[in-house]
DNA sequence: ACAACCTTGACACACCTGTGGTAAGGTTGG
DNA sequence: CCAACCTTACCACAGGTGTGTCAAGGTTGT
């Protein structure tokens, strides 16, 4: 059991639509694996990050876009220092008790 | 010396356009202060950020909702935390290593 | 063999982004 | 007082995003 979903299965399943879950696939953010001839299978984990994915859009009101970004910080440390390092430059507004604490964090992390 | 520039004079200064200087603003990436009559006033931090903020664009070609969004990250450690996650999850194309390093710093910054 | 799937590719549309203009009016410095 | 700034508020427009739909064709299960 819990074989592999099709697209269209998949999409009922999550609450996307096949169109959505190709373009999901199209933006590199949810690649299913394929069968021999090609079509999409999304087992287990690609349903729970679907899920997920669809809650936090819901939650949080991100673009997909933006996550994409995110991956990207996470995967540029060169970007990730020199943005975190241009946004700490102007938090003068944001909470600064917050901000003393991050940077603690970061001198732990290195 | 080193008088606060208007904008247009900020413009020049910082290659950008008068245009652009408000759109920061108006995008809230970068709100320069104020004259008494309301002229934007724009001082040797903000000219610097200015000039990071163009070169950080044009070396990673980064848009500004984008970077909108890494401040989100920094201010809301919910956020943060599920983005996080979710990543985290489907990052099995990723350096390993590295995400166990951020879970640790995650751990000690708590 | 036939229905009900799947594939890619395309067209459409509303909205957002970045950027340039332009217009009507206030401020400032010589 | 006049030029050269500044302000806000618009219009325009190319390109990206998220989503639906439709067409032409391949796959699968009964």
């Amino acid at each position: 059991m819990h074989e592999p979903l099709t697209v269209g299965a998949a999409a009922a399943e999550t609450g996307w639509s096949a169109r959505m879950l190709r373009y999901l696939e199209e933006s590199d953010l949810l690649v299913p694996g394929r069968t021999q001839v090609g079509y999409r299978q999304y087992g287990l984990p690609e349903l729970n990050r679907l899920r997920s994915l669809r809650d936090l859009r819901r939650r949080f009101g991100i673009e997909l876009a933006e996550l994409a970004f995110a991956r990207r910080l996470r995967r540029e440390p060169e970007l990730r220092r020199e943005v975190d390092a241009w946004l700490a430059a102007g938090d003068d507004t944001g909470s600064w008790v917050e901000w003393e604490q991050r940077k603690h964090e970061r001198l732990l992390a290195v």
